[in-house]
DNA sequence: TTTCTGCGGATTGTGTAACAATGTTCCTCA
DNA sequence: TGAGGAACATTGTTACACAATCCGCAGAAA
């Protein structure tokens, strides 16, 4: 059988398609927050009129990937410590809903077809964080938790919920916490019994610990 | 003192301009849901170019007012009960957790600070039902919410909670529910003393019990 | 009859070129 | 030093053309 990547369908739109280039580059960590994204520049770079970038510029800033200003164009998002915070504000209210949720349908103790497919993401963690790839332990961790929301069954929390996910990988892509390999897998092992056990209290245990990680990282002179 | 509006800021770029006619026009409930958006027609109906009104639809569509699809144009968006209850239970997550921060911050009883602006969001509800102008009625209703909401001072999650407003303000706009005057606004006094007690239990309960009109009144055969 | 196929027409997506509106920089002059 | 204002850079908008796609419908095939 043909592995399948996550996304093996090609956007039908050539701006669809340069969103998702740029959103590729951006959350590569190839263009630093707070850098300028002119039109020109990408229309030429990329082969495309002025039009079709911007469609994909609005696109990508209705994301929050960019911040974009009437007259004054478009920048790759910049998250201090204010906003990080205010992030994971709404991160906690959609995972500890999504959460209780499940909880709701299924008990404290979820079933195998409910843990199965999180047990396997944190597998992939565990991979990913074995190569050493930062970018790929981002996504594999990103993965873990769509996939606890994902549980809930509620379309519109987990479709709020991914909309999050770009942030914080493009938080991650010019932070990364130290982490001994393996710690990011058996904390999150840990985190699915714990959110089965006291729901919403341990998700916000989780996203404050990962918060003041972050700020440390940050903090910290290990530049990218 | 000049009394300001809602709104007395001028939208900068005639885009965003025509957005704002469009979104007036569609919460209006001038135009019916699933009803097509076509490009020419709007272009030439308020005077501007095509491309002008594609970033305009664009805009609508990011706040989910509208449902484009590539090569198929935009409609305005159709909320099935399915939807409603998605959005609903995004909505729940997001008062939730608002309300939980409050609490959190101020404790069970929070302070005349916190809870005047929502006493007086309350007041002017009742003034819209003394109205019986229906969309003020619910514009009315959607503020005494989101004013509980940003008591939590969460500007994200407050963020996320005034754009899913906009899909409300729709909803109701073809489906009036029977309440008698005054009742809104005795209902909401007392949410609020229950949300103070009770907390995510008692948004629930107040979310459940305003799924359940709305669905009550779309299958009554009181079409708009 | 039912289903498939292809053909126009309608509508959206993209490109080119130009100009208007606004932001930004830097120089002058008081 | 700082206010004003000319250049310049960049974005917003328009017009027009054409390509790409969708949609409805007539006619062919089973």
């Amino acid at each position: 059988m043909t592995p399948r990547r996550r996304d093996d369908h090609v956007s039908p739109t050539t701006a669809a398609q340069l969103a998702d280039a740029l959103r590729a580059r951006i959350l590569d960590g190839d263009v630093e927050p707070g850098a300028p994204l002119r039109e020109e520049e990408l229309a030429l770079r990329h082969g495309v009129s002025r039009h079709t970038v911007r469609t994909a510029l609005a696109a990508l800033a209705s994301e929050r990937l960019v911040e974009a200003a009437a007259y004054r164009g478009a920048r790759v998002a910049v998250l201090d410590d204010e906003s990080l915070i205010a992030l994971q504000q709404l991160r906690g209210a959609l995972e500890t809903e999504a959460v209780r949720l499940t909880t709701e349908i299924h008990g404290r103790s979820w079933p195998d077809e409910v843990t199965m497919p999180i047990h396997a993401a944190v597998d992939d963690l565990a991979r990913a964080e074995a190569s050493g790839d930062w970018p790929a332990i981002t996504r594999a961790h990103a993965l873990v938790h769509r996939t606890i929301v994902a549980a809930a069954g509620s379309p519109r929390i987990a479709e709020a919920h991914r909309l999050l996910e770009s942030e914080i990988l493009l938080l991650l892509a010019h932070v990364r916490p130290d982490y001994p390999p393996g710690a990011l897998a058996h904390e999150h092992r840990a985190y699915l019994v714990d959110v089965m056990g006291s729901g919403g209290d341990a998700v916000r245990a989780h996203l404050d610990h990962s918060t003041a990680l972050i700020r440390a990282a940050r903090s910290s002179p290990d530049a990218d």
